[in-house]
Formats: C-alpha cells, sequence, structure tokens
DNA sequence: GTACGGCCTCAAGTAATCTTGAGGTCAACA
DNA sequence: TGTTGACCTCAAGATTACTTGAGGCCGTAC
C-alpha cells in the first residue's frame, strides 16, 4: 500500500512501530485503552500521540501491571485529540508514583530475600520472608500477607 | 480440630498463615509448586518448610512473575524434604537475580517517564519511551520491543 | 443424633489478555 | 483478470491463575 496523503498510521504500521500485535491492538481499542480514527475504507487510523499510549500499555504488560491500573491512571487524557502537556503530565506522574511503588516492593524483596540467602532460611523465627511482623502465629491470627 | 501430635500444619493453617486462599494452595500443589504430605484421614498435612515455598509463591503473583518463572527457578530445590542450605542458597540467588532485572527495567522505565514529564513528551524524537533505539521508523521494520 | 466445620475430589466457571479462524471488502500488481 | 495483501467484523479458543459448586467423609459440640 502506498502511503496516504495523512500522517496517521495505518494499523499494521503501529504495529511494527510499538511491538504490539494487530490483534492486540484491536483488543486495547475494545478496551478503550487506546482509541483510532477510520479513514473512507473504514480502516483504522492513528494519530501520533496514539503511539505513546501504546507504549505505555505495552510497558504496563511487561512489567505485570493489570491494564485496568493504566486505565485509571490515565482516566483523564483524552484519546480524541493530542493530550495537553498538563494532562499528560499529571497522569504520568500518578503512573510514575505506581511504579515507584512496585519497584519499591521488588526492593523489599530483594532485601529480604537476600537475607534469607544468608540464614539460609533454616530458622523459622529469623525469616522475614517468611515471618513479615516478627511475630510466629500462635493461633488461628497469624501473620498473613508478606 | 484440636491439635494433632504432628507439627505439620493442616491446610487451613497454612492458609491462615500465609495469606493464600486454600483453593489456591490446592492449586499450587496441582501445579507442583508445593507438595503436602496426607494424615491417616487423606487430609493434607505441610511441613513448615513449605512455608517458605509458599511465601515465594504469593510474592511472585503479587509483582506479576508468571508462577511458571519460579517453577523453573526453584526446581532443584526438593519438595520432599527440607532442602538443604545450599540447594536453598543456590535457587534463590537466581531467584534475586529475576527480581533484580524486573527491578531494573522499572527504574528504566520510571527514568524515562520522568524524562517524559519533563519535555511532555510532545516531541516524538526526543522521547525515549517511544523511541528507546532513538531511531524513526524508516521502513517496515522500525524499533519494536520498548 | 444431628448439626457444623474442616477437610476431600472433580468439574465447571471466571477474569484478564489476547490469538485464531471464518468470511468479506478493496486496491494494487502481474 | 485473477490473486495477493492489508484491512474489516464477530465468534470462538487459549493461557494463567484461580474460585465455586456439588457431593461426600469424619470428628467434635449441643
Amino acid at each position: 500500500m502506498t502511503r496516504q496523503p495523512d500522517d496517521r498510521l495505518a494499523i499494521g504500521e503501529v504495529s511494527a512501530r510499538t511491538g504490539a500485535a494487530v490483534s492486540a491492538l484491536r483488543f486495547y481499542e475494545e478496551l478503550g485503552l487506546i482509541a483510532s480514527e477510520r479513514d473512507e475504507r473504514n480502516q483504522r487510523r492513528y494519530p501520533r500521540h496514539m503511539l505513546r499510549r501504546i507504549a505505555l500499555v505495552s510497558v504496563a504488560k511487561r512489567i505485570g501491571i493489570p491494564l485496568q491500573d493504566l486505565r485509571e491512571a490515565f482516566a483523564d487524557v483524552p484519546l480524541d485529540r493530542p493530550p495537553s502537556h498538563q494532562e499528560w503530565q499529571r497522569a504520568s506522574r500518578a503512573w510514575k508514583l505506581r511504579l515507584e511503588e512496585r519497584r519499591r516492593t521488588i526492593e523489599r524483596l530483594e532485601a529480604e530475600l537476600t537475607g534469607c540467602i544468608g540464614c539460609g532460611c533454616l530458622s523459622m523465627k529469623a525469616c522475614t520472608l517468611l515471618n513479615p511482623g516478627d511475630t510466629l502465629a500462635e493461633d488461628g491470627a497469624g501473620p498473613r500477607r508478606l
């Protein structure tokens, strides 16, 4: 297909540039995570600013954060026009907080696991991975979430 | 149920201590991620060292790492007896590498997102989130994975 | 003795995240 | 003029990670 006099991208091009499968792009659209316009042949056309959204979706997927979370974080960023600097900034900050939270969780686990490697994790009482609150369950209501 | 003369734990106790649902524990066992013995009434009994395995499963789940990865990392740690210090250490180290990898991915994304917040991500050419290799796709084989 | 709680199995259902398949349009190329 | 490739829709299938439900066993408490 030769290039339209249109700077918007066809779904195949978007797929090639973002690495997301064509089927995945259609699926994200169904979820309302991204949006597209249609050309005179009813084919999807993506404005360039949509690549940014798609990149975010790929990222969320890659680090195992549910798409629903992304949807919430970027709920206020419009899909039908290029978001303003401010709109994008606000949502990006919220999303960055999510990432930080996730990172800190992993950091904590790394630290705990390092402790476990050191101690061999042979002592239940000493292992923070197992025993986050440093308590041993005396009755039914023992330590719960890690 | 009063306490057996058995230091192994019933499935309900394990659930209470680890925060994993009873049904999830049975499921993990089916997957071969954990194991249990049976008592004279055919009820599952968990040796205490199994709590460690279960904690790891909960963690993997929580940070969005597929259980299959955990299975691979801990493939060499025996389920039928308390693992030796060395066995546990080796697997823990491997798993820690996974965590580090995941953390670094997130760190990189955080940094990129920070850049995007700064620049407003209004310039495609400058945005590393969108354009990791600093190239714009000239033809079909554009930048792929983020 | 019967009700209740904790356990059992096995099958089916759910949710998230997609992919695959069937059937069709349209434009370009040999 | 055919055939190829990119796109379309809609429905069904796949995978991961579980939960729920039906039907049943056993021991303790009222």
